[in-house]
RNA sequence: UCCUCAGUAGCUCAACGGUAGAGCAUUCGGCUGUUAACCGAAGGGUUGUAGGUUCGAAUCCUACCUGAGGAGCCA
């Protein structure tokens, strides 16, 4: 028996007569030719088959093959300039697993299809070599976060999804019946037992899936995210602006060392990828305000950014940038005051350029019980869902904070797609739980 | 929730008041180096649904359904 080998090792077995298991990608005929293209999740390979070279049988087969029929190909790995990718195979024999059938052939044909029916066969859209470089960049990503997090001096302490009390506003939760005497809902952040978490560990992160049922039907929107969300004791906003900055270039670095094949696939500008380093630009929400009045916008002192005003004030820059101390009052009730300037919070968006808009949100969180309990009352929040949150007040209570960056919209900043419903394998969306 | 746009062959689109068409996909034929291969032929349609205007509607009008883009809200 052949060895057994995938398309990405292919370069090291020239030569060599072996066995690859795939699927088949496309076919193009030419008379006593046929090139059958070979996928098999690690690549996509052209193979040779010489009707002068193979069994009459084997040959006709082989040239009647349907679209993502499943076979299993040997034969001998030769390198040939005229290929992609480089590299070849010479076929010696096939089998064939399951032919798909005539009458109901594979529904995504290499010529363009609309957004509508590919969504509708996301299961089958996973195929192709575009989403395989998202998916691909996607993983890279989330490997990085990690690994910074990890090589940091965090612990890895993931936060529950079923809670019983809100994080932010009330209204954008999805409820679950289950718990006999609470009403639970799905998670749309896990800070609050990150702080418990950080209270106890110092540095830890939590990395899951967030719910919002926000009627948002743009392209940064999903219903069901990720996010991953580090918290950090004895840190004040510098540090936590700091901690972001460093991780965002860390993640950037890391796509660009290791997916740069999948980035040329998305053909993706990476000079912009690559002027993001430190320092990023650092504007405070004030400054900002101002900025985007000289640039036409109607925004005003105390009013929280639209869209146009995120692109406006990112199209100014190269690289990511931070706007921190924005009014207390448009800001949740566990962000921390401005000491010197109590309207403000001393909280911190990290908007990514492009236009792709807000990546991270953070920032350092109230730690005096008063001023906590404080803001409870005036939120108009049940002291009594929050009792164990202002516990971690009476406890040798100090300083932190963390931050939380949304993984869907940052696969499409740095993948340059136009929309994050492609950042993820079966994404939901706003009128759409299927497939 | 609101605003805008779009639904025609399996897919992507054309026809914009007068006989519903092309490319791809599928089938058959041709081609020994193709690169979304190419060339020839065939099959494939109650034009999203319901109603209206008209001698005549894919085309104009109304409602609904589905989708897309955007607003608000957010990562």
């Amino acid at each position: 028996m052949p060895q057994r080998i995938t398309i990405a090792d292919a370069a090291r077995h020239v030569g060599e007569s072996v066995e690859i298991p795939g699927w088949l990608y496309n076919l193009r005929k030419s008379g006593k030719i046929v090139f059958p293209i070979l996928r098999d999740g690690t690549g996509i390979m052209q193979c040779v088959a010489l009707k002068s070279a193979l069994p009459e049988d084997v040959f006709e087969e082989l040239k009647h093959l349907t679209q993502e029929s499943s076979l299993i190909v040997r034969g001998t790995i030769r390198a040939e300039p005229r290929a992609h990718g480089g590299y070849e195979m010479d076929i010696e024999s096939v089998e064939i697993l399951q032919k798909v059938s005539e009458s109901d052939p594979y529904p995504i044909t290499p010529k363009d299809h609309g957004v509508d029916f590919l969504m509708d066969h996301r299961h089958l859209w996973l195929r192709s070599q575009r989403q395989h470089s998202i998916i691909r960049v996607r993983h890279e990503i989330i490997k990085a976060v990690r690994d910074y997090f990890d090589d940091h001096g965090f612990t890895l302490v993931d936060t529950p999804i079923f809670t019983p009390a809100a994080c932010e506003g009330t209204t954008t939760l999805f409820e679950v019946n289950y718990f006999d005497n609470d009403k639970a809902y799905l998670t749309q952040s896990g800070q609050l037992y990150n702080e418990a978490d950080a209270m106890a560990f110092g540095k830890v992160y939590c990395f899951g899936p967030t719910f919002r049922a926000e009627k948002s039907k743009t392209r940064r929107h999903l219903t069901e995210f990720w996010m991953v969300e580090p918290e950090m004791a004895y840190a004040d906003l510098e540090e936590i602006k700091r901690v972001a900055e460093e991780m965002v270039i860390y993640v950037v670095g890391r796509v660009l060392e290791k997916r740069r094949e999948d980035l040329k696939i998305l053909e993706r500008d990476v000079a912009k990828l690559e002027g993001v380093q430190a320092p990023f630009p650092r504007l405070s929400y004030d400054e900002a305000v101002k900025n985007l009045q000289q640039h036409g916008s109607e925004i005003q002192w105390g009013g929280d950014f639209g869209g146009g005003d995120e692109t406006i004030l990112t199209q100014q820059f190269d690289r990511p940038i931070m706007v921190d101390r924005f009014p207390s009052a448009i800001k949740a009730f566990y962000m921390a005051p401005d000491p010197d300037r109590p309207e403000v919070a001393l909280g911190v968006d990290v908007l990514a350029p492009e236009g792709y808009g807000e990546i991270i949100g953070g920032g350092q969180r109230i730690h005096d019980l008063d001023l906590l309990l404080r803001r409870i009352e005036e939120h108009q929040l049940p002291r009594e869902a929050f009792e164990w949150y202002i516990d971690l007040r009476k406890y040798g209570t100090v300083p932190h904070g963390g931050f939380g960056m949304g993984i869907e919209r940052c696969v499409a900043w740095i993948c340059g797609l136009e929309h994050v419903r492609e950042t993820i394998a079966f994404p939901r969306i706003l009128y759409r739980l299927r497939p």
